[in-house]
RNA sequence: GCCGAAGUAGCUCAGCGGUAGAGCAACGCUUUCGUAAAGCGUAGGCCGUGGGUUCGAUUCCCACCUUCGGCUCCA
């Protein structure tokens, strides 16, 4: 006699199982024509057309894009759909795994013949006709030993089916889209819409590889991504957003913007043109003057380094398939793939006292890591990249403090690149299974590195197991315009490196005995090159004004003003700022034009009114007449924004 | 590294067994112009690399390199 409580805290008492579909029909017409599902207990996501036995909380779940729930539930029935519209094309088909992810699902299936974007179309009509079939979506249920004769000959469903049962579950269950014995069906746990017409809002958007397991050594699947919404307005949107991601593309906009450039003949590293240089030197010079602000010291270590430092330090036997290495005189060398080693051989420099303790140590290391070749991305992912790291080695107790002095100059430093403190997302990764060291150690800088960021005024989420071996770290993620997250700060605690087994860091304490340090690996920016990268998309190429490779253009209307154009540049250039002047020949809407698309912040525009003035008129990236200003106002006006560091509305918040 | 797709002028792209094409950019000349493209002309190519098939290959086949989309990895 299931007793269930709504939303609302209304209850509704039932004399047999019910349905979901029974309840929302007694709650109301209206709703029961618009459900896909229920939810019980606010965990338990289950078929309109299943029974429910016990009392529960429900929540009658509507196909509306802003509900995860239903969302989850329509996306996984469009993979079945996805699924039997392959199976339907490519006879043959075995079928893995389908389930919903971010932005949509995939179904991984090993098809006799390859499948390309070129079957996208067919596979899209075929999946509209299923649709329009608006079959029902049936679940039948079979014992363990029934269920593991439907799929005893497939691979992948059989093994799926197999740990289904060694999880608990007692019974087996199939979903046909349609009639039993007759329509399509799928080994699957469930949920899904009651039928395929709820699907309209679906497409197929990639097709890529995949190994079955996630196992390298495994077999190679094919995975076929799609999309579904509840709303084809919100489908429209969500492709509008992929286009808009795509503008921002910034290998794209590196390219027309004159930034970078990537070599074939020497992938994964990036080649600096003298206006992506400008930005990279603004970014260092802000980051180093930050650090002095922090109480860091900056050093340099060498970038090559012999094998018996990487052997004491560990990192040859753990990343020797990752390091470039090369010989001098019968003895190994590495390029080095981290600067943690060298902060610690300065460290360990002559006698430290606790006074000494917490001791800062940042370079802009430029660092090399051999990445596996399918891994390289733009400058995003790339073999040799600089980072804004930094060591800090310190005593147990002083763990927590400088953790929450971290966390507010990530703050600060984000906020000045757009992304204010909303935009940040903060994970603790906890301890992995292979790991160093006890668990009371484990509970103890946890709790530290939690206690840190809660201090700090951040809140976080949890990652288990996703620590490094030997401590827990704190991971940054930004949120860019466009919503994408990009993983960029983190600091991780290490007892291990500085430890007696390693390479042995320690100080003089209070009480006149040894002590070894603990070290915490900290970075803010990251990867420079993936950071700028990051900034151009975030930007779309449109950086403020203390960022930008151009600040200024000047714009002469005809020859006659170029000494007054010429002035101009040479009096703002003294004042450190990044001028050009159009020399070419060509009439003012061209050079506007050019300006405009190369990103430019202001362009002054010198006629004759302008010389007589000694003035400029002024227009900015976007496109706004601001009009006339004398060149002291000019100036003075520049200058202020660019110290604000003041942020182009698009990224303001 | 693995799976799939792609690589043609500086850029964006067309062509696809028979002498390599366009627009923009570049360069030259004319124009000196008031807020998103002035006009005319010139030059520009080992059609990613190597092999094969063919009378003949940018085009078909194979291998490799690089890039892109994923997977795996990311100290």
């Amino acid at each position: 006699m299931p007793r269930i409580t709504l939303p609302d805290g209304k209850v509704l008492d039932f004399p047999a199982p019910v349905t979901g579909l029974m309840v929302a029909t007694a709650i109301g017409p209206g709703l029961a024509r618009k459900a896909i599902g229920v939810k019980l207990d606010g965990t338990e996501i289950r078929d309109l057309a299943r029974p429910i036995e016990s009392d529960c909380a429900l929540k009658v779940i509507t196909a509306r894009d802003d509900d995860p729930d239903a969302l989850f539930l329509l996306r996984h029935s469009a993979a079945h759909v996805l699924a039997e519209a392959i199976c339907a094309l490519h006879p043959g088909t075995r079928l893995a795994y389908g389930p919903p992810v971010e932005d949509g699902f995939f179904y991984d299936l090993k098809p006799p013949q390859p499948i390309s974007e070129a079957d996208f179309p067919a596979i899209e009509a075929k999946m509209q006709e299923i649709v329009a079939a608006n079959r029902p979506f049936v679940r039948c249920e079979y014992t363990a030993a029934d269920g593991l004769a439907r799929t005893q000959d497939d691979k992948y469903k059989r093994d799926n089916a197999e740990r289904a049962l060694q999880k608990g579950d007692s019974k087996l269950s199939f979903y046909v889209s349609g009639q039993p014995g007759k329509d399509w069906e799928d080994l699957c746990a469930g949920p899904h819409v009651p039928s395929t017409g709820w699907l309209k809002a679906s497409k197929v958007m990639a097709v890529a590889g995949a190994y079955w397991h996630g196992d390298q050594a495994s077999d190679q699947l094919t995975r076929v991504y799609g999309t579904c919404f509840a709303d084809e307005k919100t489908l429209k949107v969500h492709l509008h957003r992929l286009e808009e991601a795509k503008r921002r593309n910034h290998r794209k906009l590196g390219k027309e913007m004159h930034l970078f450039h990537l070599e074939e003949d020497n992938p994964g590293q990036v080649f600096w043109h003298p206006r992506g240089w400008s930005i990279y030197v603004t970014l260092m010079d802000y980051m180093r003057h930050k650090q002095r602000e922090h109480g860091y010291v900056e050093v340099h270590t060498p970038s090559v380094m012999a094998r018996s430092l990487w052997e004491r330090s560990g990192h040859w036997e753990k990343y020797r398939e990752n390091m470039f290495t090369t010989e001098s005189e019968k003895r190994d060398f590495a390029i080095k793939p981290m600067n943690c080693p060298g902060h610690l051989l300065i460290f360990k420099q002559g006698l430290k006292s606790y006074r000494d303790l917490p001791m800062r140590i940042a370079e802009f290391g430029s660092c090399c890591r051999n990445e596996a070749s399918g891994a390289l991305h733009g400058i995003l992912r790339v073999r040799g990249f600089v980072q804004d790291d930094a060591h800090i080695l310190c005593t147990d107790a002083q763990v927590e403090s400088e953790v929450v002095n971290f966390c507010r100059m990530l703050t600060a430093v984000y906020a000045d690149f757009g992304f204010p403190a909303e935009r940040i997302g903060v994970k603790l990764a906890t301890r992995p299974d292979k790991r160093i060291g006890d668990d009371a150690s484990w509970d103890k800088s946890e709790k530290a590195l939690g206690d840190a960021v809660a201090a700090a005024g951040m809140r976080y989420t949890l990652s288990p197991g996703e620590g490094a071996f030997y401590g827990p770290k704190l991971e940054f993620t930004l949120f860019d315009a466009i919503g994408r997250g990009w993983q960029c700060g983190t600091i991780q605690l290490d007892s291990n490196l500085p430890g007696k087994d390693r390479l042995d860091a320690t100080y003089v304490a209070e009480d006149g005995s040894r002590k070894n340090c603990v070290m915490l690996h900290r970075v803010i920016l990251g990867s420079l090159e993936r950071f700028l990268g990051i900034l151009i998309e975030h930007f779309e190429g449109k950086f403020p004004l203390w960022l930008a490779p151009e600040q200024v253009r000047i714009l002469p209307i005809s020859d006659a003003q170029l000494g007054f154009a010429r002035t101009i540049r040479d009096r703002l250039a003294a004042r450190g700022m990044r001028v050009t002047v159009d020399e070419k020949a060509d009439m003012l809407g061209a050079k506007v034009r050019e300006a405009r698309l190369q990103r430019v912040n202001y362009f002054a525009v010198v006629g004759q009114k302008e010389v007589e003035a000694s003035a400029v008129a002024l227009q900015n990236q976007a496109g706004e007449k601001l009009g006339s200003f004398v060149l002291d106002a000019f100036e003075a006006r520049l200058l202020q924004e660019i110290d604000e560091k003041r942020l182009p509305a698009s990224v303001a918040s």
